[in-house]
DNA sequence: TGATCCCGCCAACGT
DNA sequence: ACGTTGGCGGGATCA
């Protein structure tokens, strides 16, 4: 059965990169087929031109695709090359055409990133293989990593099931949380501190403090697999113990989502992974393998996009690394977001189911999804759920522990095994229960939105159900639903086909929805300096959409859904390369300013903790939930004292706690500073924040990470040292993450794009710089719009930072 | 050259 | 015993 190598038939070759959805039924391209001797490097050429196309033909801008399409594109002029004179062929495919990469391409188009729940596309690694005419080895590769993301889940023996990206926002959520018990913020500092001595100090014996194992608790070999809520691999055929390309993916991503500047080097990576394991045996060998894997992995993770290599240049040299260009990941919370214009952007469905632990106002969890394509979509939603509860039912016992994210409350996801049991006892009020839920949320929503073409997610009332549909949202339960203030409205564009995503403040948000969207532009005037920036943006904007540009806001609607279904890649966001400049203007400022060195580090580190105010009421809330039990417990409880401290008024200092809300009225994007809205102060927000899908993540839990970290940090002893290892990073390099892809943007994301669309990014290389001094207010603030992504920006922001080391990173 | 990473041997596993 | 998975690392390619 395996597949000969070279066996395989021109005419499966063809076969491949149908837009349509099924899988495995795809027909063979009737195309024509080459008479002679199907192995010609012509037709291989073919192949990959045939596989290039359909995503060529999409409206790309996005370089994005960037290696991999060019790589297609190299192709293609070699075939046309070819063409012309064609007798010599020329050697075989090249190494290039056989990429991993393009491989990996062709593989994905074969398959939705969102399939609908009801179909089951089914993996069959050898037509696989057969049909892309590879070794299975090679299919091997791929699906593995997929594995690792929860996109695919393997069946049986030589099956595996298709999930595309519903499940990728969970699951990026849930590595981001072992990632941060991991620490691995910490661990990758140390990698650099290290570095960075070794530099000054070529005697470099890596003595002592080389061979110390990272922070002193260890966390134990959490390397297991952990199997992130939903995917509840076959139980039954589980195979060997996962040991490393899975496992090595996860902790690869983990180390993207953690990491400031989402931007890791291979080096670092690979030392982080062994270093796990083994106690530090600087097998040189065994550094070269794990690089080699992860260079693998990253291919895969390229191909979905969620990463993108650069290069990192240092006083050293240039280094490869990788740069995180995937969703951002919020913090615990859940992120039903509030697509401001589902329309137009392919949504997010699955996003993360919520954490029943907020009070999310998932009432209107607007998974844009479902909420403006289709309606029918509840008949699905039941399906679906009750599809996820079957896998849970016949999820695998065996425990495996998983210090991360399982907490017993009411974990985002059903995952851990220890769950499962839990599930299926809610089997039985299962359907009903939640078609009830389903109706109530329902009428409640249309109660409070006026059109009644958002419809409401249903959500379990409980921890819930496994769904990888992003249908169950939180439950109603905690937060009656009733309040719109609270919540982010969205407002269903009902009049004019344009959406328009309008950002408030959470305690606007009621506003808005309240009133007439007159008020709207009320906030403009504001002038602090965010408003500022506002008022910039919406130029900007205005002059990258006359362009044609890609800004998805004003996109046409009607495209989001194609793209929805097709496999087809988006372009980066346009804006980025303004951000990168905007970036790079204001480092060099501070970079200027602050030139200051280890003692700053001190000071900085000094100054953490201080400065900001958590809400104690998400506190309780999310936190609780986000620890794992025993283990944690210790830290539990030394969070909650930390920040029990009754602020619930305040406002977490970072500008961004935006809403956001979809108005039909004006037809322009009306941004509005956060800044200026959050003049008001926030009622109680752990509801509001923590509840609201729409953009903000949780800051309360967010916080609360960032104080374990450094809870952790601190009185592990791992004293912080002088150089260079405290690593916020300045907010501005998030822009990068804006994603492109196609669904998954969030609402943070697209306040994002709309504050700065510029053109697209170019490929020059772009000089960031890991710490550095930052101040508030001034040049900065800019910076700190996207701050609130995660909580670590937003206690950032009285941190200083200091230019640590000025690193560039250009693409290639 | 060094960065990439394809190839496929062959061991661990499943059945 | 045989087929499936998938570590692993040599060495070919690419830049």
């Amino acid at each position: 059965k395996t597949p000969l190598k070279q066996a395989a038939t021109s005419l499966s070759v063809l076969t491949e990169i149908q837009p349509d959805c099924q899988p495995l039924t795809t027909p063979p391209k009737p195309k024509e087929i080459p008479p002679a001797d199907p192995w010609t490097p012509t037709s291989n050429l073919k192949m990959l031109i045939s596989a290039a196309s359909p995503e060529i033909r999409s409206r790309e801008q996005r370089r994005e695709l960037s290696n991999n399409t060019s790589e297609v594109l190299q192709a293609k002029h070699c075939l046309q090359e070819h063409l012309s004179g064609d007798e010599y062929e020329k050697s075989q495919p090249s190494r290039k055409e056989k990429s991993l990469g393009l491989l990996c391409h062709k593989f994905l188009a074969r398959y939705p990133d969102y399939p609908s729940t009801a179909e089951s596309n089914y993996i069959s690694l050898d037509e696989v293989a057969e049909e892309l005419n590879v070794e299975r080895r090679r299919i091997y590769d791929i699906v593995n990593v997929l594995e690792s993301l929860h996109m695919v889940s393997r069946l049986a023996k030589n099956r595996y099931a298709w999930h595309g990206r519903h499940n990728l926002s969970k699951t990026l959520q849930a590595l981001k949380k072992v990632g941060e018990e991991n620490k691995y913020t910490q661990q990758i500092q140390m990698i650099k501190k290290r570095e960075y001595e070794h530099e000054f100090d070529l005697d470099g014996e890596r003595n002592e403090e080389m061979a110390r194992p990272f922070g002193s608790n260890e966390h134990s070999e959490m390397s297991f697999v952990e199997l992130p809520g939903m995917e509840f691999r076959a139980a039954s055929v589980n195979s060997r113990k996962d040991k490393s390309l899975r496992v090595m993916s996860q902790k690869f991503v983990m180390l993207f989502l953690v990491s400031t500047p989402q931007i890791v080097s291979l080096e670092v990576a690979a030392k982080i992974l062994i270093g796990e394991d083994q106690l530090e045996d600087l097998d040189k060998s065994k550094f070269k393998t794990k690089i080699r894997r992860l260079y693998d992995i990253a291919n895969v993770l390229s191909s979905l996009e969620l990463i993108k290599k650069v290069h990192v240049t240092e006083e050293r040299g240039r280094k490869p690394a990788f740069k995180w260009t995937g969703p951002e990941v919020l913090p615990n919370i859940q992120d039903t977001k509030l697509e401001a214009n589902s329309t137009t952007c392919p949504p997010p469905i699955s996003e993360s189911i919520t954490s029943k632990e907020q009070c999310s106002k998932n009432l209107f969890p607007s998974k844009g999804k479902q909420n403006f394509t289709r309606h029918p979509s509840l008949i699905k939603l039941v399906k679906s759920i009750e599809n996820d509860r079957r896998k849970i039912q016949s999820a695998p016992t065996s425990p495996v522990k998983i210090s991360t994210s399982t907490d017993q409350t009411l974990p985002p996801f059903p995952s851990k095994v220890s769950q499962v049991p839990a599930m299926a006892k809610q089997e039985g009020q299962s359907k009903k229960a939640k078609e009830m839920k389903m109706k109530l949320s329902r009428s409640a929503l249309e109660g409070e939105l006026p059109s009644p073409e958002a419809i409401p997610r249903p959500e379990p009332p409980q921890p819930a159900a496994p769904s990888q549909q992003p249908t169950l949202t939180p439950q109603l339960g905690v937060c009656p639903p009733s309040h719109s203030s609270v919540s982010p409205v969205i407002l269903p564009h009902t009049h004019s086909g344009v959406s328009y995503a309008i950002y408030l403040h959470p305690s606007q948000a009621h506003t808005v929805t309240t009133y007439s969207p007159s008020f709207m532009l009320q906030p403009l005037p504001c002038a602090n300096v965010t408003g500022i920036q506002s008022v910039n943006s919406k130029v900007l904007n205005k002059l990258t959409t006359e362009e044609g540009d890609n800004q998805i806001a004003t996109d046409n609607p009607t495209k989001s859904l194609t793209a929805k279904e097709r496999p087809t890649l988006k372009a980066e966001a346009s804006s980025q390369r303004c951000l990168k400049r905007s970036q790079a203007l204001q480092e060099e400022n501070l970079i200027k300013r602050c030139k200051s060195d280890e003692e700053s580090l001190d000071t900085s580190v000094t100054f953490f903790p201080s400065g900001y105010l958590i809400p104690l009421t998400q506190c309780t809330h999310g936190n609780k939930t986000s620890f794992p039990d025993t283990e944690k417990a210790a830290i539990c409880s030394l969070q909650c004292t930390t920040y029990s401290s009754p602020i619930a008024g305040v406002i977490p200092l970072t500008t961004s706690d935006l809403k956001a809300v979809n108005i039909p009225i004006t037809p322009l994007n009306i941004m509005v500073s956060p800044t200026s809205l959050a003049a008001t102060p926030v009622l109680s927000n752990s509801c509001l924040n923590s509840g609201d899908p729409s953009s903000a993540p949780n800051p309360s839990s967010s916080v609360l990470n960032f104080a374990l970290q450094h809870v952790g940090l601190i009185p592990a002893g791992v004293q912080v040292p002088a150089s260079p290892v405290l690593q916020h990073k300045p907010v501005s390099t998030q822009p990068e993450n804006v994603s492109h892809s196609s669904g998954n943007r969030n609402p943070q994301e697209e306040k994002y794009l709309s504050l700065f669309s510029l053109p697209k990014e170019s490929q020059e290389p772009q000089t960031v710089t890991e710490n550095f001094f930052r101040t508030p207010g001034g040049p900065n603030t800019v910076s700190s719009l996207p701050a609130h992504q995660d909580g670590t920006n937003r206690i950032s922001q009285g941190t200083l930072y200091i230019p640590q080391r000025k690193l560039e990173v250009s693409e290639d």
